[in-house]
DNA sequence: TTTTAATATGAACGTATGTTCATATATTTG
DNA sequence: CAAATATATGAACATACGTTCATATTAAAA
């Protein structure tokens, strides 16, 4: 690496985390990761969420280019977009943490 | 994975993410990849931030179990105790983002 | 043993973020 | 076309987070 911080790199580093680190936007993550697509329906169930806060945490990654969505008759159906994301995932998978 | 969501598994994972998602945080996890260990001056230095400012940051990544510290002297060093962070940050160095 | 250097701490404050609620929009069905 | 279903939107609000500033602590050096 570098003996100078290059600011771009670790602005767009942190916004592709930032917009992931949330407990519920880790679960879309796992869900859309096994299941390709997901209507808001069968997310805002997994999830265990209101509708509506279910749908502005999709509408917010997909505005930062980490999920896509196509419209399906009544249902919309998201899916990832940015499939890296799934490895960020996994790289915590198995580390011990303290929460709180 | 589940099709039950697992609460504890996602908000850990969220919690790490949360703590790292932050532009001079990315930038201290790529310093102190490079160098075991540095000084918070030379850390500050690098940054490009004021003392206090680093400071809080690495008490914050600390405190959660990110980086580890030890006075030597005037100094205190701090490294990483985290060691997976590192690929974190590495999945995301080549991925197209468009940052706002 | 006062001064300087390195770092930490904590209050204060503004901004960002997550959530709720009420309502809007789109599509299908009767 | 009216009703039902699926989803989006936007305002309002509380809380979390990042930053600054002033001050405290610790260790070394003069």
């Amino acid at each position: 690496m570098e003996e100078q911080l290059d600011l771009d790199r670790v602005e767009k580093i942190a916004f592709v985390l930032k917009t992931i680190a949330h407990p519920m936007r880790v679960g879309i993550i796992d869900l859309l990761n096994e299941h390709d697509k997901m209507s808001v329906n069968d997310i805002t169930a997994y999830l265990g969420l209101e509708q509506s806060l279910t749908s502005h945490h999709l509408a917010n990654m997909k505005m930062k280019g980490i999920l896509g969505s196509k419209r399906e008759g009544k249902n919309i159906f998201y899916f990832l977009r940015m499939k890296e994301v799934v490895d960020l995932v996994k790289v915590l998978e198995d580390v011990d943490v303290i929460v709180f």
